[in-house]
RNA sequence: GGGCGGUUAGCUCAGCUGGUUAGAGCACCCCGCUGAUAACGGGGAGGUCCGCGGUUCGAGUCCGCGAUCGCCCA
């Protein structure tokens, strides 16, 4: 049986494609989730991508991560279903459409037809790369289920998506409330962050910056405040009605005012002013002083705490606007159990007292925050956690709707209302300040920022579960568990689900005609029985579904206009990629299916998803199912360029996946992703480094691969014949060892989703079996005279196809491309794909770990033993008679006894000598042993340091050897020391080659004879007839004839190593004469000499 | 402004619970080895382990402050 040839000239690219083929004609990956599998389901999810852009580098790095486990353990016997999923809603399409198609800043729902249009164009738009996709992911060798792929946009899809809704509106987890978002006035409409997010929407301008008096109202201040002034020698009811300053560059909003929020923690100070007592930071006393150049500085009375000033009451600047507006303050209202304020006073009112925050600081102003809760974020989330009016004095398009500014734009009406608090005796200050204020592009209008009603899954209330829950998730890399996205769930705040936006799935939520009552709708069929009627058009989306009305207690029932957010489309993909549809009854669809694929045991992307697809998965999960979705997770870190800057194609630094495929192999890029650096840091990447990912493991093994099947096909092992394991020579047995060694390390790896732990191993042991184990034994695979080592041939190949297997999961074309040609084409009964087989058990019998720890100090030893010829300049080739050697281990020792002969091979030298003590040659460095001594004697380390060192050292090591404990006397007294104390290491020999470290030491003798200087000739003109060879292009079977013209020791040196000569170089006739006529001349120091061809 | 992570040789990265002289690969120079190798081995040069302070007999490692880069949030 003989193997297809193997070049170690490889295009990877064409190695792929045929594997690609042969996995594609026998529908490899099919038959991976078609078979038996005993160790059951592994469940994996495939985070959707959008297909509207290209794949990229990065999409490479997730997919590869996506792809190695999954493979493993269907080599472990698990089944897998690898589906498939696009993301196809959302901002990122919309923007796409209106880039390609120049419909920049249009109202896309300002007619049916229009909206109808739009989403038509969306839809399509969507798949618009999908080929580019479907072809990178397959060339990337990321085998996932794209035929039958989830998709965001389907009925079936968006069906589940609504009935997930109704579960958790059932729940009572769904509201209907305020949310602050960024609006254009004039077109009334709300600005995505994408709209808003570039630095040139901001413009420095002059904005007001205004002090306001807010008077307290004495009868409400608190006791304990009261208390703590009293202390301080001051009676509030003897001073004058005392004021909150509060400082704001939006003066537009102060009729609109309803709380003052002071820090709990910073202290405030009861100040006499110009303008009567005031209440202000301390630390801006000095600040708020100055704005009066003229007056005196404040004088403070006291001090306290902001917390003491929890509800007290003021008297509100714009007392007509609540009449305006029928709003009423003087109901009570306890406070919502997540509330603030909730359990320090309660019943309080709804408006227009003083409320603690911890965002207000005492930097700029005066310390105090105006509130007006509807005109930002921060302010409403304040504002409903007192369960405060809500006060809109514009309205949408901001006009105002109050005051004697009513009808003006908002920020026409600053002036007028700073004259009228003027007027009022409330200006404590009023000046101007220049800075940033964001304005929309397309109108030049101020953005105002607005309360608009909107949907919420209230994730708060199940924060804490949350947190419990993430708890359970094995991270990779584990800080993100308590760090970035533990601190996201401590930080919770509602979901906010609804986008008034066009292409997303339909809120299933329809209001009546009054406004009163709302209605969530969790499936077609719910929804058409409440018609009467099926639905008109099949597409549930925009603008037809919006057409379903119904009426119901003489009420009609419309659709809400808003679209859902993209994040819950994607975390809804565990139940709505099945379909699955639970009803209030029990009914179920798809319910099993859904079951064996929940939780997840891996999902993999990249870190920017902790807030995005980690949390919707995590949070729809938790509030309905009250688990984790997912078991284990890999946070993958971003890819950056080699400068560690952003890849962007306007920079010209992305490097592209498809010629980067073309180049290298796809396995030389996946194997970059694994090993190159920890799966969650940040990756500075280049071509260049897959260049080194290729060398150092592919390039090896493939070149390992290329010998093996060489000298197979040359000697036609029978590989059956091998004798038994624990018959083969020492080194067969240490490979086998090594093997399983790796086997384990490998398979322990994988199984804690470490694919550069398993990555590195195996790298190392293909460059010990390159460098090492092939390298020693290369002789045994020159068959001589007709036998046959079988057992090189037999471990060798053990070695190959073992690593291979390991192998598979990480490169899998490359582990194909070998198993074919070792394994498939020897036997016939072998599983057809390497992906087939299962991956390799570690078996406990054959793993000989004393022995690999042995060569372990055999290499180290040989290393070290080229350091000190090198130093020396006592080059390789030259035999030297004798190496002594030393370790500071008993085990070592003995090793490099065992090993003295594979020593003495590797170093050139005739004898190897363990040095013993007692030898004039030996003497000692003593040296502390701190990870023991430093616990006991710590402070007397430098005191023991120097008596070791100078001390009778035979004294101390004649102790440590009879492993007796003894006393050392030192500058700081005597210590007791144990053997295990003390590092004795040999000291290199005067005169010698030598080299130390760790406690190993290898010396040279460095004298030649005679003898030595003719033997390093004879290899000199060994190795230039083995280069000649080659450059004349021979075969490595090709016999020659060699005619020597040589003189002096060279011709001494040759004559006297004929026969190796002739023997090694396969040479049939051997003349010492002129070369010519020869084939092939070489030039030597002294002397030529010719070869040439006598068999083929 | 807040949170998380990074910063170690020219480049890409290791350095476990503090411990002996801080490592590897690539690139450069020199030398060596080679019947598979696009390889391989050794040496040289190259390090204020981001900075400052602290804890300790001892800090790349632990603590504090700061710088800087990336990501996320506001």
């Amino acid at each position: 049986m003989k193997f297809n040839e193997v070049s170690p000239q490889v295009s990877y690219k064409d190695v792929e494609s045929t594997v690609l083929e042969f996995w594609k004609a026998r529908d490899i990956f099919g038959q991976t989730t078609s078979r038996p599998a005993p160790s059951g389901e592994f469940v994996f999810y495939e985070g959707p991508p959008t297909a509207n852009g290209q794949p990229a580098m990065h999409h490479v790095l997730a997919r590869a991560f996506k792809d190695i486990f999954p493979r493993f353990k269907v080599m472990k016997g698990f089944h897998v279903t690898r589906k498939g999923g696009w993301d196809t809603h959302g901002l990122p399409v919309e923007i796409a459409v209106e880039k390609k198609m120049g419909m920049k800043g249009r109202n896309h729902g300002s007619s049916r037809a229009e909206l109808e249009e739009f989403n038509r164009l969306c839809r399509e738009s969507v798949f618009s790369n999908i080929k580019d996709w479907n072809y990178f992911t397959e060339r990337l060798g990321m085998w996932v289920d794209l035929e039958n792929a989830y998709v965001t946009y389907k009925n079936e899809y968006i069906e589940s998506v609504w009935n997930l809704l109704k579960r958790l509106w059932d729940k009572g987890l769904v509201e209907r409330d305020f949310k602050v978002v960024p609006v254009s006035p004039r077109i009334g409409s709300t600005l995505s962050k994408a709209e808003l997010g570039d630095e040139n929407s901001y413009q420095m301008v002059d904005d007001p910056s205004v002090y306001v008096r807010l008077p307290v109202k004495l009868e409400t201040t608190p006791e304990a405040l009261k208390t703590s002034l009293e202390a301080q020698g001051v009676d509030l009811s003897k001073l004058e009605q005392p004021a909150l300053i509060v400082w704001t560059t939006t003066p537009w909003t102060l009729p609109s005012n309803t709380l003052a929020a002071v820090n709990p923690n910073l202290e405030y100070a009861l100040c006499s002013s110009p303008m009567g007592h005031i209440i202000i930071a301390k630390n801006a006393v000095e600040r708020i002083s100055s704005l009066h150049k003229d007056a005196p500085p404040l004088e403070v009375l006291a001090t306290f705490k902001g917390e003491l000033m929890h509800f007290w009451q003021y008297e509100q600047p714009f007392p007509e606007v609540f009449a305006e507006l029928e709003l009423n303050t003087e109901k009570f209202a306890p406070p919502k159990p997540s509330a603030v304020g909730a359990g320090l006073a309660s019943p309080h009112p709804r408006a227009h007292i003083v409320v603690l925050a911890d965002f207000v600081g005492d930097e700029d102003g005066s310390g105090l925050a105006h509130q007006a809760p509807v005109y930002g974020a921060e302010d409403l989330e304040v504002g409903k956690s007192y369960d405060c009016v809500l006060c809109f004095g514009t309205n949408g398009n901001g006009i105002m709707q109050v005051t004697d500014e009513r009808g003006k734009f908002f920020k026409d009406a600053d002036k007028g209302l700073i004259k009228t608090m003027k007027e009022r005796g409330l200006m404590y200050h009023a000046g101007t300040l220049k800075h940033r204020y964001p304005f929309h592009d397309r109108t030049g209008d101020p953005i105002l920022y607005f309360a608009r009603p909107s949907w919420f899954i209230r994730t708060n209330k199940m924060a804490q579960r949350m947190s419990e829950t993430n708890q359970q998730i094995n991270w990779v890399p584990e800080h993100i568990k308590d760090g970035r996205f533990g601190k996201w769930l401590e930080g919770n705040v509602d979901w906010g689900i609804s986008r008034e936006r066009y292409w997303g799935s339909p809120l299933p939520f329809w209001v009546s005609e009054d406004g009163k009552d709302y209605v969530c709708i969790g499936s077609v069929k719910e929804l058409e029985q409440l018609m009467g009627k099926q639905l008109e058009n099949e597409d549930l989306h925009r603008p037809y579904i919006d057409d379903a009305t119904f009426e119901r207690n003489g009420k009609k029932y419309t659709r809400v206009p808003e679209v859902l957010d993209v994040w819950f489309d994607s975390g809804a993909m565990p139940y709505a990629q099945w379909h699955l549809m639970l009803e209030e009854n029990g009914a179920a669809q798809n319910l099993e299916t859904f079951e064996k694929h929940f939780p997840a045991d891996y999902i993999c992307e990249a870190i920017d998803q902790t807030r995005g697809w980690f949390y919707s998965l995590h949070a729809i999960g938790t509030l309905l199912y009250d688990q984790p979705v997912f078991k284990n997770v890999i946070c993958l870190g971003h890819l950056v360029d080699e400068k560690g800057a952003k890849m962007s194609k306007s920079k010209g630094n992305v490097v592209e996946p498809l010629p980067a495929f073309d180049k290298f192999g796809a396995d030389s890029v996946r194997w970059y992703m694994f090993t190159g650096s920890e799966p969650g840091d940040t990756k500075r990447f280049s071509e260049r480094l897959i260049a080194e990912a290729q060398r150092g493991f592919i390039n090896t093994l493939w070149n390992v691969y290329s010998f093996f099947v060489l000298y197979a096909n040359l000697d036609n092992p029978d590989l059956n014949a091998a004798p038994p394991l624990e018959q083969r020579p020492e080194i067969d047995r240490w490979l086998i060892s090594r093997l399983e060694g790796l086997t384990q390390t490998v398979t322990d790896a994988l199984n804690r989703y470490d694919a550069r732990r398993g990555g590195k191993a195996l790298e190392a042991f293909v460059d010990e079996l390159s460098n090492w184990y092939v390298r020693r034994n290369r002789r045994r695979f020159w068959s001589q005279d007709g036998s046959v080592d079988v057992s090189a041939y037999a471990t060798l190949y053990e070695a190959l196809v073992t690593v291979t297997k390991l192998a598979a999961p990480f490169t899998p074309f490359l582990a194909e491309s070998l198993y074919q040609n070792l394994v498939v084409g020897l036997d016939s009964s072998a599983p057809e794909s390497v992906h087939l087989c299962s991956f390799p058990e570690f078996n406990a019998a054959r793993y000989d770990q004393k022995l690999v720890s042995e060569m372990q100090v055999v290499i180290r030893t040989v290393d070290l033993g080229r350091a000190a010829r090198g130093q020396a300049n006592l080059k390789l080739r030259q035999p030297l008679s004798e190496v002594m050697l030393r370790a500071r281990e008993a085990a070592d020792n003995a090793a490099l006894e065992r090993f003295s002969e594979t020593i003495a091979e590797e170093l050139n030298v005739k004898a190897v000598k363990l040095l013993e003590e007692g030898t004039t040659l030996i003497s000692y460095n003593l040296k502390p042993n701190l990870p023991t001594l430093g616990r006991k004697y710590g402070k007397n380390i430098p005191a023991i340091r120097t008596a070791l060192s100078e001390g009778d050292s035979s004294k101390i090591v004649a102790h440590v050897n009879k492993s007796e404990n003894f006393t050392l006397e030192t500058s700081d007294g005597a210590f007791l020391l144990e053997p295990a104390d003390v590092l004795v290491d040999a000291k290199s020999p005067e005169g010698f080659a030598a080299v130390e470290q760790d406690g190993l030491l290898v010396a040279f003798t460095t004298e030649l004879t005679k003898d030595l200087i003719l033997e390093g000739l004879a290899r000199d003109l060994l190795r230039a007839v083995q280069q000649g060879r080659k450059d004349a292009g021979l075969e490595v079977s090709n016999r020659i004839a060699l005619r020597l013209e040589l003189s002096g020791d060279w011709l001494e040196a040759a004559k006297a190593w004929e026969a190796t000569l002739r023997e090694d170089t396969l040479c049939d006739s051997l003349e010492y004469a002129s070369p010519l006529p020869t084939d092939f001349i070489v030039q030597l120091e002294e002397g030529q000499f010719g070869l040439s061809k006598v068999s083929p």
